[in-house]
DNA sequence: CAAGTGATGGGACTTTGTCCCATCACTATA
DNA sequence: TATAGTGATGGGACAAAGTCCCATCACTTG
Protein backbone atom coordinates (compact mmCIF):
# COMPACT_ATOMS: atom_id res chain seq x y z
CA UNK A 1 0.00 0.00 0.00
CA UNK A 2 2.27 2.95 0.99
CA UNK A 3 3.56 3.82 -1.96
CA UNK A 4 6.37 5.99 -1.61
CA UNK A 5 8.04 3.37 0.56
CA UNK A 6 10.18 6.22 2.32
CA UNK A 7 13.56 5.24 1.92
CA UNK A 8 14.78 4.89 5.14
CA UNK A 9 18.54 6.38 5.80
CA UNK A 10 19.89 3.33 7.36
CA UNK A 11 19.62 -0.61 6.54
CA UNK A 12 17.52 -0.78 9.90
CA UNK A 13 18.03 -3.55 12.58
CA UNK A 14 21.78 -2.59 13.21
CA UNK A 15 21.72 -4.70 16.54
CA UNK A 16 20.16 -7.82 14.68
CA UNK A 17 22.32 -7.33 11.51
CA UNK A 18 25.19 -7.64 14.16
CA UNK A 19 24.27 -10.51 16.13
CA UNK A 20 23.65 -12.43 12.88
CA UNK A 21 26.98 -11.61 11.04
CA UNK A 22 28.82 -12.54 14.14
CA UNK A 23 27.13 -15.82 15.08
CA UNK A 24 27.65 -16.71 10.95
CA UNK A 25 31.42 -15.69 11.11
CA UNK A 26 31.78 -17.16 14.71
CA UNK A 27 30.57 -20.66 13.13
CA UNK A 28 32.08 -20.30 10.01
CA UNK A 29 35.80 -19.57 11.28
CA UNK A 30 35.79 -19.59 15.18
CA UNK A 31 35.73 -16.60 17.47
CA UNK A 32 39.15 -16.10 17.88
CA UNK A 33 39.85 -15.78 14.24
CA UNK A 34 36.94 -12.84 13.61
CA UNK A 35 37.66 -9.64 14.27
CA UNK A 36 34.83 -6.98 15.72
CA UNK A 37 35.78 -5.05 12.09
CA UNK A 38 34.71 -8.55 10.17
CA UNK A 39 31.59 -8.54 11.82
CA UNK A 40 30.77 -5.36 11.14
CA UNK A 41 32.05 -4.92 7.75
CA UNK A 42 29.61 -8.00 6.88
CA UNK A 43 26.76 -6.38 8.61
CA UNK A 44 27.80 -3.27 6.34
CA UNK A 45 28.70 -1.22 9.63
CA UNK A 46 31.85 -0.26 11.20
CA UNK A 47 33.67 -1.04 14.45
CA UNK A 48 32.33 2.36 15.94
CA UNK A 49 28.84 1.40 15.21
CA UNK A 50 29.55 -2.19 16.83
CA UNK A 51 30.50 -1.17 19.90
CA UNK A 52 27.92 1.44 20.09
CA UNK A 53 25.91 -1.08 20.14
CA UNK A 54 27.67 -3.83 22.23
CA UNK A 55 29.25 -3.08 25.36
CA UNK A 56 32.12 -5.70 23.83
CA UNK A 57 32.91 -8.24 21.64
CA UNK A 58 31.38 -11.31 23.41
CA UNK A 59 28.04 -9.03 24.40
CA UNK A 60 27.01 -9.90 20.46
CA UNK A 61 25.82 -13.50 21.42
CA UNK A 62 23.77 -12.65 24.23
CA UNK A 63 20.35 -11.20 24.43
CA UNK A 64 19.44 -7.85 26.23
CA UNK A 65 17.39 -9.38 29.23
CA UNK A 66 14.38 -9.75 27.94
CA UNK A 67 14.21 -13.73 29.09
CA UNK A 68 15.21 -12.45 32.27
CA UNK A 69 12.10 -10.54 32.18
CA UNK A 70 9.89 -13.49 31.56
CA UNK A 71 11.32 -15.37 34.28
CA UNK A 72 10.41 -12.53 36.52
CA UNK A 73 7.31 -12.33 35.63
CA UNK A 74 6.27 -15.46 35.69
CA UNK A 75 7.66 -16.14 39.06
CA UNK A 76 5.70 -12.65 40.25
CA UNK A 77 2.68 -14.16 38.04
CA UNK A 78 2.46 -17.42 39.80
CA UNK A 79 -0.68 -18.55 42.40
CA UNK A 80 -0.33 -17.05 45.94
CA UNK A 81 -0.57 -21.36 46.45
CA UNK A 82 2.32 -22.34 44.17
CA UNK A 83 5.02 -24.06 46.35
CA UNK A 84 8.48 -21.99 45.65
CA UNK A 85 8.94 -24.87 42.78
CA UNK A 86 6.15 -24.40 40.94
CA UNK A 87 6.73 -20.71 40.36
CA UNK A 88 10.38 -21.67 38.65
CA UNK A 89 8.11 -24.21 36.67
CA UNK A 90 6.13 -22.05 35.68
CA UNK A 91 8.95 -19.55 34.90
CA UNK A 92 10.96 -22.85 32.79
CA UNK A 93 7.13 -22.78 30.71
CA UNK A 94 7.34 -19.12 29.85
CA UNK A 95 10.89 -19.44 28.39
CA UNK A 96 9.78 -22.22 26.32
CA UNK A 97 6.72 -20.77 24.90
CA UNK A 98 8.50 -16.61 24.67
CA UNK A 99 11.86 -17.44 23.73
CA UNK A 100 12.59 -21.58 22.79
CA UNK A 101 10.29 -21.98 20.10
CA UNK A 102 10.63 -24.51 17.63
CA UNK A 103 11.31 -22.25 15.42
CA UNK A 104 14.58 -21.35 16.80
CA UNK A 105 15.88 -24.54 17.96
CA UNK A 106 18.42 -24.46 14.80
CA UNK A 107 19.41 -20.77 15.91
CA UNK A 108 20.23 -22.28 19.62
CA UNK A 109 21.96 -24.79 18.55
CA UNK A 110 24.47 -23.14 16.50
CA UNK A 111 24.52 -20.35 19.03
CA UNK A 112 25.26 -22.86 21.86
CA UNK A 113 28.18 -24.54 19.97
CA UNK A 114 29.64 -21.48 19.35
CA UNK A 115 29.91 -20.58 22.92
CA UNK A 116 31.25 -23.91 24.03
CA UNK A 117 33.80 -23.68 21.55
CA UNK A 118 35.40 -20.57 23.07
CA UNK A 119 36.84 -19.64 26.90
CA UNK A 120 35.60 -16.10 27.07
CA UNK A 121 32.02 -16.81 25.34
CA UNK A 122 31.67 -19.61 28.20
CA UNK A 123 32.87 -17.19 30.82
CA UNK A 124 30.32 -14.87 30.02
CA UNK A 125 27.85 -17.33 29.50
CA UNK A 126 28.54 -18.48 33.40
CA UNK A 127 28.03 -14.78 34.29
CA UNK A 128 24.76 -14.10 32.60
CA UNK A 129 23.91 -17.46 34.29
CA UNK A 130 25.06 -16.26 37.68
CA UNK A 131 22.64 -13.15 36.91
CA UNK A 132 19.45 -15.39 35.81
CA UNK A 133 19.59 -17.45 39.06
CA UNK A 134 20.31 -14.58 41.14
CA UNK A 135 16.71 -12.58 39.79
CA UNK A 136 15.17 -15.79 39.86
CA UNK A 137 15.82 -16.23 43.77
CA UNK A 138 15.03 -12.26 44.12
CA UNK A 139 11.57 -12.51 42.32
CA UNK A 140 11.05 -16.33 44.75
CA UNK A 141 12.16 -13.65 47.91
CA UNK A 142 9.42 -11.33 46.70
CA UNK A 143 6.69 -13.74 46.77
CA UNK A 144 7.76 -14.32 50.55
CA UNK A 145 9.64 -17.53 50.28
CA UNK A 146 12.37 -17.58 52.97
CA UNK A 147 15.71 -16.15 51.29
CA UNK A 148 17.47 -19.47 51.51
CA UNK A 149 14.43 -21.59 49.88
CA UNK A 150 14.37 -19.27 47.32
CA UNK A 151 18.51 -19.32 46.55
CA UNK A 152 17.90 -23.40 46.79
CA UNK A 153 15.17 -23.31 44.88
CA UNK A 154 16.41 -21.29 42.10
CA UNK A 155 19.79 -23.17 42.00
CA UNK A 156 17.44 -26.23 41.02
CA UNK A 157 15.62 -23.82 38.45
CA UNK A 158 18.95 -22.83 36.28
CA UNK A 159 20.19 -26.54 36.89
CA UNK A 160 16.89 -27.54 35.23
CA UNK A 161 17.17 -25.06 32.84
CA UNK A 162 20.79 -26.13 31.67
CA UNK A 163 19.33 -30.10 31.32
CA UNK A 164 16.12 -29.19 29.72
CA UNK A 165 18.23 -26.87 27.02
CA UNK A 166 20.63 -29.77 26.48
CA UNK A 167 18.10 -32.25 25.77
CA UNK A 168 16.72 -29.94 23.85
CA UNK A 169 18.94 -28.89 21.38
CA UNK A 170 20.00 -32.19 21.23
CA UNK A 171 17.07 -34.00 20.76
CA UNK A 172 16.34 -34.67 16.67
CA UNK A 173 12.45 -34.45 16.82
CA UNK A 174 11.15 -31.43 17.90
CA UNK A 175 10.85 -31.57 21.68
CA UNK A 176 8.77 -29.07 23.74
CA UNK A 177 11.30 -26.58 26.07
CA UNK A 178 8.54 -26.52 28.61
CA UNK A 179 7.82 -30.07 28.73
CA UNK A 180 11.26 -31.20 29.15
CA UNK A 181 12.00 -28.55 31.43
CA UNK A 182 9.05 -29.62 33.78
CA UNK A 183 10.61 -32.89 33.69
CA UNK A 184 14.12 -32.17 34.53
CA UNK A 185 13.00 -30.15 37.37
CA UNK A 186 10.75 -33.06 38.60
CA UNK A 187 13.86 -35.08 38.30
CA UNK A 188 16.24 -32.92 40.62
CA UNK A 189 12.94 -32.20 43.08
CA UNK A 190 12.98 -36.60 43.03
CA UNK A 191 17.21 -36.13 43.30
CA UNK A 192 17.45 -33.81 46.26
CA UNK A 193 15.28 -36.19 48.37
CA UNK A 194 18.61 -38.23 47.68
CA UNK A 195 20.96 -35.99 48.92
CA UNK B 1 73.82 -20.28 59.11
CA UNK B 2 73.77 -21.26 55.57
CA UNK B 3 77.34 -18.56 55.22
CA UNK B 4 77.55 -19.08 51.41
CA UNK B 5 74.10 -18.34 50.62
CA UNK B 6 74.51 -18.68 46.80
CA UNK B 7 72.97 -15.42 45.46
CA UNK B 8 69.86 -16.73 43.39
CA UNK B 9 70.29 -15.24 39.51
CA UNK B 10 66.66 -13.85 39.95
CA UNK B 11 64.54 -12.74 43.32
CA UNK B 12 62.32 -15.81 43.95
CA UNK B 13 58.29 -16.56 43.54
CA UNK B 14 57.96 -14.45 41.18
CA UNK B 15 54.46 -15.72 40.89
CA UNK B 16 53.54 -14.91 44.00
CA UNK B 17 55.14 -11.88 43.93
CA UNK B 18 53.23 -10.68 40.97
CA UNK B 19 49.98 -11.94 42.43
CA UNK B 20 50.46 -9.54 45.93
CA UNK B 21 51.87 -6.97 43.38
CA UNK B 22 48.48 -7.09 41.60
CA UNK B 23 46.13 -7.45 44.51
CA UNK B 24 47.62 -4.42 46.69
CA UNK B 25 47.44 -1.97 43.15
CA UNK B 26 43.72 -3.07 42.05
CA UNK B 27 42.89 -2.44 46.36
CA UNK B 28 44.89 0.96 45.92
CA UNK B 29 43.63 2.03 42.64
CA UNK B 30 41.49 -0.36 40.95
CA UNK B 31 41.40 -3.22 38.42
CA UNK B 32 40.74 -0.84 35.50
CA UNK B 33 43.37 2.06 36.51
CA UNK B 34 45.76 -0.68 37.17
CA UNK B 35 48.38 -2.09 34.12
CA UNK B 36 49.56 -5.08 33.80
CA UNK B 37 52.55 -3.00 33.42
CA UNK B 38 52.29 -1.40 36.72
CA UNK B 39 51.91 -5.06 37.97
CA UNK B 40 54.97 -6.32 36.75
CA UNK B 41 57.10 -3.34 37.45
CA UNK B 42 56.08 -3.49 41.59
CA UNK B 43 57.39 -7.14 41.39
CA UNK B 44 60.28 -6.22 39.91
CA UNK B 45 59.57 -7.97 36.83
CA UNK B 46 58.29 -7.16 33.33
CA UNK B 47 55.26 -7.39 31.13
CA UNK B 48 56.94 -10.73 29.25
CA UNK B 49 57.18 -12.31 32.87
CA UNK B 50 53.66 -11.63 33.60
CA UNK B 51 52.21 -13.10 30.42
CA UNK B 52 54.55 -16.06 30.80
CA UNK B 53 52.72 -16.67 34.43
CA UNK B 54 49.57 -15.76 34.32
CA UNK B 55 47.18 -16.48 30.91
CA UNK B 56 45.93 -13.10 31.53
CA UNK B 57 45.47 -9.76 33.60
CA UNK B 58 42.22 -11.35 35.89
CA UNK B 59 43.85 -15.08 36.52
CA UNK B 60 46.32 -13.10 38.52
CA UNK B 61 43.99 -13.48 41.38
CA UNK B 62 43.22 -17.00 41.60
CA UNK B 63 44.74 -19.86 42.13
CA UNK B 64 46.33 -22.78 40.34
CA UNK B 65 43.62 -25.35 41.12
CA UNK B 66 45.23 -26.59 44.02
CA UNK B 67 41.84 -26.00 46.31
CA UNK B 68 39.97 -27.72 43.28
CA UNK B 69 42.14 -30.76 44.55
CA UNK B 70 41.70 -31.05 47.86
CA UNK B 71 37.82 -31.06 47.48
CA UNK B 72 37.89 -33.49 44.57
CA UNK B 73 40.10 -35.82 47.35
CA UNK B 74 38.34 -34.80 50.33
CA UNK B 75 35.21 -36.30 48.71
CA UNK B 76 36.96 -39.29 47.22
CA UNK B 77 38.29 -39.89 50.85
CA UNK B 78 34.78 -40.08 52.51
CA UNK B 79 33.61 -43.33 53.93
CA UNK B 80 31.96 -45.33 51.52
CA UNK B 81 29.08 -45.24 53.87
CA UNK B 82 28.63 -41.24 53.58
CA UNK B 83 25.71 -39.49 51.71
CA UNK B 84 26.00 -37.37 49.25
CA UNK B 85 26.15 -33.86 51.25
CA UNK B 86 28.10 -35.50 53.83
CA UNK B 87 31.21 -36.09 51.52
CA UNK B 88 30.34 -32.31 50.39
CA UNK B 89 30.63 -31.53 53.91
CA UNK B 90 33.80 -33.18 54.53
CA UNK B 91 35.05 -31.42 51.00
CA UNK B 92 34.30 -28.00 53.11
CA UNK B 93 35.84 -29.09 55.61
CA UNK B 94 38.91 -29.37 54.14
CA UNK B 95 39.05 -26.30 52.50
CA UNK B 96 38.95 -24.73 56.18
CA UNK B 97 41.13 -26.55 57.26
CA UNK B 98 44.10 -26.30 54.19
CA UNK B 99 43.33 -22.92 52.47
CA UNK B 100 40.31 -20.60 54.78
CA UNK B 101 42.32 -21.08 57.63
CA UNK B 102 42.52 -17.88 60.11
CA UNK B 103 45.68 -16.43 59.03
CA UNK B 104 44.09 -15.94 55.44
CA UNK B 105 41.06 -14.29 56.43
CA UNK B 106 42.80 -10.38 55.81
CA UNK B 107 44.00 -11.52 52.19
CA UNK B 108 40.76 -13.24 51.59
CA UNK B 109 38.52 -10.51 52.84
CA UNK B 110 40.44 -7.98 50.57
CA UNK B 111 40.73 -10.20 47.66
CA UNK B 112 37.49 -10.43 47.91
CA UNK B 113 36.41 -6.82 47.93
CA UNK B 114 38.50 -6.32 44.70
CA UNK B 115 36.54 -8.91 43.04
CA UNK B 116 33.43 -7.61 44.14
CA UNK B 117 34.15 -4.31 42.76
CA UNK B 118 35.05 -5.52 39.03
CA UNK B 119 32.78 -7.09 36.34
CA UNK B 120 35.41 -8.77 34.20
CA UNK B 121 36.51 -10.35 38.01
CA UNK B 122 33.50 -11.11 38.93
CA UNK B 123 33.12 -12.96 35.28
CA UNK B 124 36.20 -15.05 35.76
CA UNK B 125 34.96 -15.99 39.29
CA UNK B 126 31.46 -17.23 37.78
CA UNK B 127 33.63 -19.46 35.40
CA UNK B 128 36.08 -20.66 38.47
CA UNK B 129 32.74 -21.31 40.77
CA UNK B 130 31.28 -23.11 37.78
CA UNK B 131 34.29 -25.60 37.13
CA UNK B 132 34.63 -26.42 41.04
CA UNK B 133 30.93 -27.39 41.26
CA UNK B 134 31.51 -29.58 37.89
CA UNK B 135 34.40 -31.19 39.81
CA UNK B 136 32.10 -32.01 42.99
CA UNK B 137 29.91 -33.42 40.62
CA UNK B 138 32.12 -35.48 38.86
CA UNK B 139 33.75 -37.06 42.24
CA UNK B 140 30.15 -37.78 43.40
CA UNK B 141 29.82 -39.63 40.38
CA UNK B 142 32.62 -41.37 40.95
CA UNK B 143 31.70 -42.84 43.88
CA UNK B 144 28.92 -44.22 42.26
CA UNK B 145 26.52 -41.57 43.38
CA UNK B 146 23.94 -41.45 40.35
CA UNK B 147 24.27 -38.40 38.05
CA UNK B 148 21.50 -36.03 38.79
CA UNK B 149 22.28 -36.12 42.66
CA UNK B 150 25.43 -35.39 42.00
CA UNK B 151 24.94 -32.10 40.63
CA UNK B 152 22.12 -31.31 43.02
CA UNK B 153 24.22 -32.08 45.81
CA UNK B 154 27.22 -30.06 44.09
CA UNK B 155 24.86 -27.04 43.70
CA UNK B 156 24.00 -26.90 47.10
CA UNK B 157 28.01 -27.35 48.06
CA UNK B 158 28.75 -24.32 46.04
CA UNK B 159 25.95 -22.72 47.19
CA UNK B 160 27.09 -23.21 50.91
CA UNK B 161 31.10 -22.25 49.98
CA UNK B 162 29.84 -19.14 48.74
CA UNK B 163 26.86 -18.41 52.07
CA UNK B 164 29.92 -19.78 54.35
CA UNK B 165 32.39 -17.77 52.24
CA UNK B 166 30.89 -14.34 52.78
CA UNK B 167 30.28 -14.85 56.57
CA UNK B 168 33.72 -15.75 57.61
CA UNK B 169 34.52 -12.88 55.88
CA UNK B 170 32.22 -10.41 57.75
CA UNK B 171 32.42 -12.58 61.05
CA UNK B 172 35.00 -9.71 63.13
CA UNK B 173 36.03 -12.42 65.56
CA UNK B 174 37.78 -15.20 64.09
CA UNK B 175 34.93 -17.97 63.10
CA UNK B 176 35.98 -21.07 61.67
CA UNK B 177 35.04 -21.77 57.97
CA UNK B 178 34.81 -25.29 58.71
CA UNK B 179 32.21 -25.04 60.99
CA UNK B 180 30.45 -22.22 59.30
CA UNK B 181 30.56 -24.27 56.12
CA UNK B 182 28.67 -27.28 57.98
CA UNK B 183 25.61 -25.00 59.37
CA UNK B 184 25.75 -23.57 55.82
CA UNK B 185 24.90 -27.13 53.91
CA UNK B 186 22.80 -27.84 57.64
CA UNK B 187 20.60 -24.92 56.75
CA UNK B 188 20.47 -25.47 52.89
CA UNK B 189 19.69 -29.16 53.34
CA UNK B 190 16.57 -28.05 55.71
CA UNK B 191 15.74 -25.34 53.27
CA UNK B 192 15.53 -28.12 50.18
CA UNK B 193 12.88 -29.58 51.75
CA UNK B 194 10.33 -26.64 51.71
CA UNK B 195 10.71 -26.52 47.82
C1' DC C 1 85.93 -25.49 29.25
C1' DA C 2 82.17 -25.77 26.04
C1' DA C 3 77.53 -26.62 25.28
C1' DG C 4 73.10 -26.35 27.15
C1' DT C 5 69.18 -24.76 30.18
C1' DG C 6 65.75 -21.74 31.67
C1' DA C 7 63.81 -17.65 33.63
C1' DT C 8 63.82 -13.19 32.27
C1' DG C 9 64.03 -8.77 29.15
C1' DG C 10 62.55 -6.29 25.19
C1' DG C 11 60.37 -4.87 21.18
C1' DA C 12 57.24 -5.43 17.19
C1' DC C 13 52.71 -6.46 16.21
C1' DT C 14 47.41 -7.35 16.26
C1' DT C 15 43.16 -6.63 18.45
C1' DT C 16 40.04 -4.77 21.79
C1' DG C 17 37.81 -1.00 23.57
C1' DT C 18 37.47 4.31 24.37
C1' DC C 19 36.92 9.03 22.86
C1' DC C 20 35.76 12.66 20.22
C1' DC C 21 34.54 14.94 16.27
C1' DA C 22 32.51 14.94 11.47
C1' DT C 23 28.70 13.76 8.37
C1' DC C 24 24.19 14.10 6.60
C1' DA C 25 19.32 12.54 5.70
C1' DC C 26 15.41 13.49 8.14
C1' DT C 27 12.32 16.51 11.31
C1' DA C 28 10.24 20.17 13.61
C1' DT C 29 9.54 24.89 13.89
C1' DA C 30 9.27 29.56 12.28
C1' DT D 1 10.74 27.66 2.32
C1' DA D 2 14.42 28.45 5.36
C1' DT D 3 16.77 27.07 9.40
C1' DA D 4 18.16 24.92 13.32
C1' DG D 5 18.28 20.65 15.45
C1' DT D 6 18.47 15.15 15.97
C1' DG D 7 20.52 10.93 15.87
C1' DA D 8 22.58 6.94 13.85
C1' DT D 9 26.64 6.32 11.59
C1' DG D 10 31.76 6.95 9.95
C1' DG D 11 36.51 7.63 10.96
C1' DG D 12 40.76 8.22 13.12
C1' DA D 13 43.76 8.70 17.19
C1' DC D 14 44.85 6.46 21.22
C1' DA D 15 45.77 3.22 25.46
C1' DA D 16 46.02 -1.28 27.01
C1' DA D 17 45.74 -6.40 26.50
C1' DG D 18 47.78 -10.22 24.73
C1' DT D 19 51.03 -12.84 21.23
C1' DC D 20 55.44 -13.88 19.21
C1' DC D 21 60.04 -14.30 18.73
C1' DC D 22 64.63 -13.45 19.69
C1' DA D 23 68.35 -11.88 22.98
C1' DT D 24 70.62 -12.28 27.44
C1' DC D 25 73.24 -14.49 30.90
C1' DA D 26 73.95 -16.83 35.46
C1' DC D 27 74.01 -21.37 36.43
C1' DT D 28 74.52 -26.46 35.22
C1' DT D 29 76.18 -30.47 33.05
C1' DG D 30 79.35 -33.43 30.60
Amino acid sequence: MPYPVPMARWQPNARERLALAALELFAERGYENTTVIDIARRAGLTKSTFFRHFQDKREVLFGDGTITGWVVEAIAAAPATATPLEAVARALEAVGREAFTPARREFSARRRAVIAANPELREREALKGLGLTASMAGALSRRGVPDLTSRVAAELGALAWEIAYERWIDSANGGDFSELARRALGELQAASALC
